[in-house]
RNA sequence: GGUCCGGUAGUUCAGUUGGUUAGAAUACAUGCCUGUCACGCAUGGGGUCGCGGGUUCGAGUCCCGUCCGGACCGCCA
C-alpha cells in the first residue's frame, strides 16, 4: 500500500501519528514563509503544511506542486492553530516531511470543486475530471447504496439474480432496436434487448419462481434529460401471484429504498385508477405531490357522476359549445395574476410543443366578485355555478381551457404542472408515490390504422373485459400498473398471459398473421404449451430513481458516463466510422 | 422530422442603435506576505467573437447557410 491512512480518515484523535497518505492537490495557497495544501481523495481533504523555518526546501518544493498533482506525503499528525470547523479533518493538519510528486497534472479545463464554473459540454468531455467533483460522485455512491438494498431486499425474498442475453432478436414491437450484425451469419443481425422481458418470462416456465436482474436495456429513440439509448432496469417477475402481490412486494421494495437509503418513512402507497388520473390530472403519470384536480364544466363522458352537469353550453361562446371537453384547474391564490402574467400562461399554451388554442381565465377577486375573460357570454350567475364546481374561493384563479377530450387534458397537464412549479408545490425533497392502476390493454395509432399494446403485447387483459375485445378493443382494461412519484413513471409491469391461445389471440388483435406471431414470438408460445405458471412482473427504471433519491432533473448526473442529446459520447467519441477491413467481413456495404 | 435557447480569454459570462485598441470575474504565471482554508496585495500573459457567405465606408452586433451544445414536441410497446 502506498498509504497509511486516507485523506478523509485523520482526526484529532490521531495526533502525533506518522502516517502516509496520497491524494490530489485540490489547491495550495501560499503564505509568506509557508505554503498550505489542501489534498483530496475520494473520502475527504486534509490539509498539509510546509515551513520555510523547518525545511526551506521542503517548502520550495510544494510551492511547485499544481492543481490535480497526485502526490504522496509522509509526516505527523497535529493539532491545528487555527482550526476549520467546516471539513471532518479540520482540526488536524500534515506537518510534512517527504514530499513525492506522483504525476504531474496539466491545468484542468474546469474547475474540479463542488461549485464548478463548467459548462455540461466541458464536464462530459472530461468526465474523469467530472466524477473527481463531490456532487458527481455522491450521485454515483447513491446510486450504488440503492442497487446493495435492492439486492439485498429481494434476495430476502428469495429472488434469485439471473442474466439474461444482449445479443438476441429484433422485433417489429416496441422501441426501435440497436443492432448488431453477425460476422458469421452475413446479412443477419442480433438486436440488443429493449428490456429482458421474453427471458424473464420464460424463467418463469422454467420454474426459478422468483427473478430479479438489475440489467442494462437499449433503445433506439431519441434522447431527453431522463432517457438515455442505454439505461438501467430493476427487473423483475414472480410465478403464482397475482396483481395484489406483486403490488405489495415492490411498494416493500420502494419503501425500503426510501427507510434504508433516505431515512424516510414512506406512506402507504395511494391507488388510482388509470381513468381517473386521466380524469383528474389528465396524465396517466400525475404529480400528486399537489392537488389541483381537474374540474370539468361539461358532463364527462367517462364518470356517470351527477356533478358534472354541463355549466357552459348554448350562451353563444363557440369555443365552449363545440368542443367536447371545458375543464380547468383551480390555481389558489393567484387572483393577483396581472395580464401580463396571465399572457404569459396562454403564450405557455400556445406554444408549439403544448399546442392549445388559447386559455380562458376566472378571476376571483377579494370581495368575492367575478371577472373572467369570457364576460360577453356568462353573467355573474353564471360564474358563480363555475366557482362552485371548482369549489373556488376569494383569491383564486380559475384557468380554463377546451377542445378535444384527449388533448385538452393533455395541455391543460402541462399548464396544472407550470403552475405547481411556479406556486413552489413541487419540492425536490417531498417524495408522492403512487400506483396507477387498471391502464388499457390497447391503444389505437392513427399512424398505422391499428391497435398498438400499450404496456406490451404479453400484458393479460382483465378476464371480465375479455369478450370485449372482439366488440370495442379500446375499452378493454389490461392487469398492468405503473408506479409513479413525483409526477415520474418509475416503473411498470402487469400480469402476464402463460396460455398459448390468449396469447395468439392478443396477436391477432395486434395485426399479427398467425406466421408472423409463430416467427416472432413462437419461442415463448411454444413454452407455453410446456407448463407455464401464472406469472407476473414489474420493471424500474434505476435511473430515473437514482435521480429522485438525489433530487435531479436529468438522469445523466447518476450514470458514470452517459451519452449527449444526440446519442454520442463527446468524451471517447463515440459512435464512429469503422474501417473496410470491418465492414468486408460483416458483409456490409454502406450508403455512404 | 419539428420548435425554442445558446456558442466571445483556459473557464463562466457581459458587450447598448452597426462605429476608437472587445471587457469583467475566475483560473493561470511572477513578486510580496508565517496560520490560511473563497487567504490577501501588486503586476502580467491570455481572443480565428463556432465556421462559411452576404449587406455596409465599417459586423462580435444585421441577413442567409452550416456545425456544435442544451431544453422540448414527435418518437420512447
Amino acid at each position: 500500500m502506498l498509504r497509511t491512512h486516507t485523506c478523509g480518515q485523520l482526526t484529532i484523535n490521531d495526533l502525533e501519528k506518522e502516517v502516509t497518505l496520497t491524494g490530489w492537490v485540490q489547491k495550495s495557497r501560499d503564505l509568506g514563509g509557508m505554503t498550505f495544501v489542501d489534498m483530496r481523495d475520494r473520502y475527504g481533504i486534509t490539509q498539509l503544511t510546509f515551513n520555510s523555518e523547518d525545511d526551506a526546501a521542503l517548502r520550495a518544493q510544494a510551492r511547485e506542486l499544481g492543481r490535480e498533482f497526485v502526490i504522496s506525503v509522509s509526516g505527523k499528525v497535529i493539532e491545528r492553530s487555527s482550526k476549520n470547523l467546516k471539513i471532518a479533518s479540520g482540526e488536524i493538519e500534515i506537518k510534512v516531511a517527504k514530499l513525492e510528486i506522483l504525476n504531474p497534472a496539466k491545468l484542468p479545463p474546469f474547475l474540479i470543486e463542488d461549485e464548478t464554473d463548467g459548462s455540461e459540454e466541458q464536464r462530459m468531455k472530461y468526465r474523469y475530471l467530472d466524477l473527481r467533483r463531490n456532487p458527481v460522485r455522491n450521485n454515483l455512491i447513491l446510486r450504488h447504496k440503492m442497487a446493495q438494498e435492492v439486492r439485498k431486499y429481494l434476495d430476502g425474498l428469495d429472488f434469485i439474480e439471473v442474466e439474461t442475453p444482449v445479443l438476441i432478436k429484433s422485433t417489429p414491437e416496441g422501441a426501435r432496436d440497436f443492432v448488431v450484425p453477425s460476422r458469421m451469419n452475413p446479412g443477419e443481425f442480433y438486436a440488443l434487448p429493449q428490456s429482458p422481458q421474453t427471458f424473464k418470462q420464460l424463467l418463469m416456465v422454467s420454474g426459478f419462481d422468483r427473478y430479479f436482474q438489475i440489467v442494462k436495456c437499449f433503445r433506439d429513440e431519441d434522447l431527453r434529460a431522463d432517457r438515455q439509448p442505454e439505461f438501467t432496469q430493476i427487473d423483475c417477475e414472480m410465478a403464482f401471484i397475482e396483481q395484489e402481490d406483486i403490488l405489495n412486494v415492490f411498494e416493500g421494495l420502494i419503501r425500503t429504498l426510501f427507510k434504508n437509503v433516505k431515512g424516510i418513512d414512506l406512506i402507504e402507497v395511494p391507488r388510482m385508477h388509470y381513468a381517473d388520473a386521466m380524469r383528474l390530472y389528465g396524465s396517466d403519470k400525475p404529480d400528486t405531490r399537489f392537488e389541483m384536480k381537474f374540474v370539468s364544466l361539461t358532463p364527462d363522458a367517462s364518470t356517470k357522476r351527477a356533478e358534472t352537469a354541463d355549466l357552459v353550453k348554448g350562451k353563444g361562446f363557440p369555443v365552449f359549445d363545440t368542443a367536447p371537453l371545458v375543464v380547468g384547474i383551480n390555481a389558489k391564490g393567484c387572483a393577483h395574476y396581472t395580464r401580463k402574467q396571465l399572457d404569459e400562461l396562454t403564450d405557455f399554451v400556445k406554444r408549439q410543443q403544448i399546442g392549445a388554442t388559447g386559455l380562458i381565465y376566472v378571476r376571483h377577486n377579494a370581495d368575492g366578485t367575478l371577472k373572467s375573460s369570457v364576460d360577453k357570454f356568462y353573467n355573474e350567475e353564471d360564474l358563480k355555478k363555475w366557482a362552485r364546481a371548482f369549489e373556488s374561493e376569494p383569491g383564486d384563479l380559475l384557468l380554463i381551457m377546451a377542445g378535444d377530450t384527449d388533448k385538452v387534458r393533455k395541455q391543460l397537464s402541462e399548464l396544472r404542472l407550470e403552475m405547481g412549479t411556479r406556486l413552489g408545490l413541487r419540492d425536490k425533497n417531498t417524495f408522492a408515490p403512487l400506483w396507477v392502476l387498471d391502464f388499457p390493454l390497447l391503444e389505437w395509432d392513427e399512424a398505422t390504422g391499428r391497435y398498438h399494446a400499450m404496456h406490451h403485447p404479453f400484458t393479460s387483459p382483465k378476464p371480465e373485459d375479455i369478450p370485449l375485445l372482439d366488440i370495442n378493443p379500446g375499452d378493454v382494461r389490461a392487469n398492468a400498473y405503473d408506479m409513479v412519484i413525483n409526477g415520474t413513471e418509475i416503473g411498470g409491469g402487469s400480469i402476464r398471459i402463460h396460455n398459448r391461445d390468449l396469447q395468439a389471440l392478443m396477436f391477432k388483435h395486434l395485426g399479427f398473421s398467425p406466421e408472423e406471431a409463430q416467427n416472432q414470438f413462437g419461442f415463448l408460445m411454444d413454452a407455453f404449451e410446456y407448463g407455464a405458471p401464472p406469472h407476473g412482473g414489474i420493471a424500474f427504471g434505476f435511473d430515473r430513481l437514482v435521480s429522485i433519491f438525489a433530487g435531479l432533473d436529468s438522469i445523466r448526473d447518476v450514470i458514470a458516463f452517459p451519452k449527449n442529446n444526440s446519442g454520442r459520447d463527446v468524451m471517447i467519441d463515440s459512435p464512429s466510422v469503422i474501417d473496410q477491413k470491418q465492414l468486408d467481413e460483416l458483409k456490409i456495404q454502406t450508403a455512404l
